[in-house]
DNA sequence: GGATTTGTTAATGTATTCATTAACTGATCA
DNA sequence: TGATCAGTTAATGAATACATTAACAAATCC
């Protein structure tokens, strides 16, 4: 708390408008496929348009939202195309994360973050907490992609991860436990450490494209269109 | 020329703005790893500074330069390992375009324009022009990626592109003729037609990899650490 | 002489003002 | 009755005004 509080000091208002809005969306505040005046964001967030419009540009240009002239900004909503594109480009960044990771002969020191995550997921699994289960899976991605060595595609991914933010959130209840997933997570830390590139790439493409489809498969279960 | 002024009638002046500045990056009438201020280029642009503003957050979005407070604008320059990067992902993308388009069961009328592209090449190096040649290449590649079938690969193929623009041009005269690069185009062609995805892929990692390895390596040579 | 501090400058970041224009309402006409 | 057109409204988009603050310079103190 003390620490985002802090972090957002030397921040410009526009760039605490971005960050907020995407909050907003993610958190459902503001609808997909609902249009919000530029006004009425600048009030609710306690500053002028200007910012505001600057954020909503930038959030336009990462694929969140539409500016859409006299109807107010509009929250893109996600269809199933949507997201198996989305995967389908988070996979091959991330797999290629992970082939590099392993070649990067990294030791057991550097991945310490990526067995710290391993080991909050079995926690999280063991006392069927599905929250903290998601937020340790994301902590263990993100550093995957660190790991890897390459600033942009760390950036990429976690812009087309925004994208998906809301789906996942949506069927995180609908889901079976994920028992099975960390089995996967604990290859691959073992193929990074031993620098087999290849497997850890396979791996990592075969962890992906299962949890895609059973997301897919989840979203057309529940008759989602559009997320 | 007419289709230009044309297509900016509605567009804002932030997006005008957006567009000229990247041109000016490209163009190298700014500077990387220069500064430039927003009074500056609100003058050279003839506005105000607002949507020259908002174009820089954009544009810093993207990653083509920084804003860096009382500094002004910092253009972006590229290192060796921000190419090899690059290219990694440009590849890697545009392999996953490439199979994508082989399994969209596409028929010659489709591929017109890349077939066309692949002309162009021949053409242009017939007469040994590298300006020709490098227009009918790149067309060749967004061509590719839009019969991929998934827009989210085409902008942030096209983003990628946009950063390492200054790099290739720099290395335009310094290549030899890409005579054998047809081959390449040709094979994938055919690849994408018979519907033979991994083909395709391959084909295209490897035409992909040469050429890579052919600009870091002349960078290198020409004893360039930043473009 | 060097370091520190205060004052000035200038560029950014935000708010506000203004102009433009799409969307809506109602009225007129066929 | 329905359609078209004028007038009004309201939201955007841009310019300008204003506040803030980092950077630089000058002056003072040790």
């Amino acid at each position: 708390m003390r620490a985002l509080a802090k972090e957002q000091k030397n921040q410009s208002s526009a760039l605490i408008a971005k960050d907020q809005i995407k909050q907003l969306i993610f958190s459902g505040e503001l609808l997909a496929d609902s249009n919000y005046l530029e006004t009425e964001l600048a009030d609710r967030l306690g500053m002028s348009r200007t910012p505001v419009r600057q954020a909503t540009l930038m959030l336009e240009a990462q694929g969140l939202l539409e500016v859409q002239p006299r109807k107010g900004v509009r929250i893109n909503s996600i269809s199933i195309k949507d997201m198996e594109d989305i995967y389908e480009i988070l996979t091959e960044l991330e797999c290629l994360a992970a082939r590099r990771a392993a070649q990067a002969d990294l030791k057991k020191t550097d991945l310490k973050l990526l067995l710290d995550a391993i080991n909050a997921m079995e926690t999280a699994l063991a006392s069927e907490d599905r929250e903290a289960w998601a937020m340790a899976d994301e902590a263990f991605h993100t550093e995957l992609v660190r790991l890897g060595g390459n600033r942009r595609i760390e950036s990429m991914v976690s812009n087309v991860n925004d994208q998906v933010r809301r789906a996942r959130a949506f069927t995180l209840n609908m889901r079976p436990l994920p028992t099975k997933s960390n089995k996967d997570h604990k290859k691959l830390y073992t193929s990074i450490l031993k620098g087999n590139a290849e497997a850890a790439h396979d791996t990592h493409r075969k962890h992906r494209k299962n949890a895609s489809e059973l997301l897919i498969s989840l979203l057309k279960n529940a008759g989602m269109k559009r997320v």
